[in-house]
DNA sequence: TTATCATATAACAATATGCTTATATAAGCA
DNA sequence: TGCTTATATAAGCATATTGTTATATGATAA
């Protein structure tokens, strides 16, 4: 099975976002299960503008992306990116998420 | 064949050094060769104080060692590194390095 | 010892990053 | 329609990052 092969220029800037504690969690989190901003505040103890605005860098790289729903819009890893099996093999090495966490998003 | 646990937050701190073009450029052709600090000043076209800072940053983190040769000190990748194995899975999805470069360091 | 080469470090400047607060937009509901 | 909830965006600020220039350190060679 051929491994796919990652740009050094596009490697660096797919790390360089991933290279925050926030953003990192978020997308392992949005890896297993969609969230909308609002449960993602709760759970990141962060302000609503933060969020977004990390949530925005993930998506304008097209690592995640959002689907309308009422009121809310939900966000999930892009498992189409071209890249999501290297993004998929990194965050394979991170513990498991905890299921409580999981859950709170559903 | 069990694969390492890396805590988020020990992840984020090396994707962080590594999400820059220059340094993962550094760690990958470290890790294939040993090079002095000139020979990556030569390569990477970039002034000496700017390599070494450079340097400084995977050294503190672990990811690379030194070895003095007479007035050279001579930089290669820290394969004893407790994540070494996730580090390498990560250079692993770049392209092959060109002999040519890989060369220059010798 | 003195000069030279290789490297590190300090001080600084420009730019990037990641929050904050304030405000805009968009959907749902009374 | 007007109010409320959910989200995005803009502006501003504090701090971090990355380069520059100048200088220090350490080893070798004359």
């Amino acid at each position: 099975m051929q491994q796919t092969v990652v740009r050094v220029e596009e490697m660096a800037s797919i790390l360089k976002l991933l290279g925050d504690r926030t953003r990192l969690s978020m997308m392992a989190l949005l890896n297993k299960t969609d969230c909308c901003v609002c449960e993602l505040v709760e759970l990141f103890q962060m302000s609503q503008p933060a969020i977004s605005q990390h949530l925005r860098k993930l998506k304008d790289a097209g690592l995640v992306k959002e689907t309308r729903k009422a009121q809310w819009i939900f966000y999930s890893a892009n498992k189409d990116h071209s890249l999501y099996s290297f993004i998929q093999a990194i965050l394979s090495y991170l513990p498991e998420e905890r299921k409580e966490t999981t859950q709170l998003c559903e």
